[in-house]
DNA sequence: ATTTTATATAGACAAGTATCTATATAAAAG
DNA sequence: CTTTTATATAGATACTTGTCTATATAAAAT
């Protein structure tokens, strides 16, 4: 199960807009450190920086093959992290029967 | 609609325990800035500085009654962030017919 | 009117972060 | 073995953040 570290760890993550990007172009599939680099007006050392704290925080995972990283969404984590959020719901008390408004 | 900068906002807010706590807390229905203080181990103004994040973002609202401040969770802003995070799906191209493996 | 209570603001400080340049490492190619 | 290529690490710098103490504001109570 996750813990609030956990969460909050992947929202800090989350939470700097070239790392969002990052994490939904890796959602259209496994990509390479150098195709990333193209794509972001970065250097080298601020994208291996970025990769670092993403995966760090258990999103994304990071296969080695020759001198180039792969890297792809730990599904298994994002479905976790999402669960968690979804399970915040509000308003139970305002008559919501079953679940509150922002289910 | 939300913007990317809009998510990492809110990312930003949810990315530190207090805070997390904080909304988790509010889920269960407004809350006073007094009784949010007794709950944390943090001074007024601290507690006040991370209100201000929370609100400016858009996941809290603050309704003022005479010297009273009431904090309760934007039940639609944070809908529309469950439903951003939702959408960001992964493994779409792994044979997932019809959303991929994260939804 | 003065005091109390609830909250906000100002300013300071330490810690964390995003970025860069320069350099190191490690694998592949020549 | 030397060079090239992909990535990581080190160190610097500017900016942001979380926290505090001290003080201000504003409403209510006395």
């Amino acid at each position: 199960m996750m813990q609030a570290k956990d969460i909050t760890g992947i929202c800090k993550a989350l939470g700097e807009e070239n790392r969002l990007k990052m994490v939904q172009m890796l959602t259209r599939g496994e990509k390479c450190a150098c195709e990333l680099l193209e794509a972001f007006d970065i250097t080298q050392p601020t994208l291996s920086h970025h990769m670092k704290i993403l995966c760090d925080c258990g999103l994304v995972q990071c296969r080695k093959e020759g001198k180039w990283n792969h890297y792809s969404i730990d599904c298994e984590r994002f479905r976790a992290f999402k669960g968690y959020i979804n399970e915040i719901v509000c308003c139970s008390d305002a008559g919501a029967e079953g679940g509150g408004c922002c289910r």
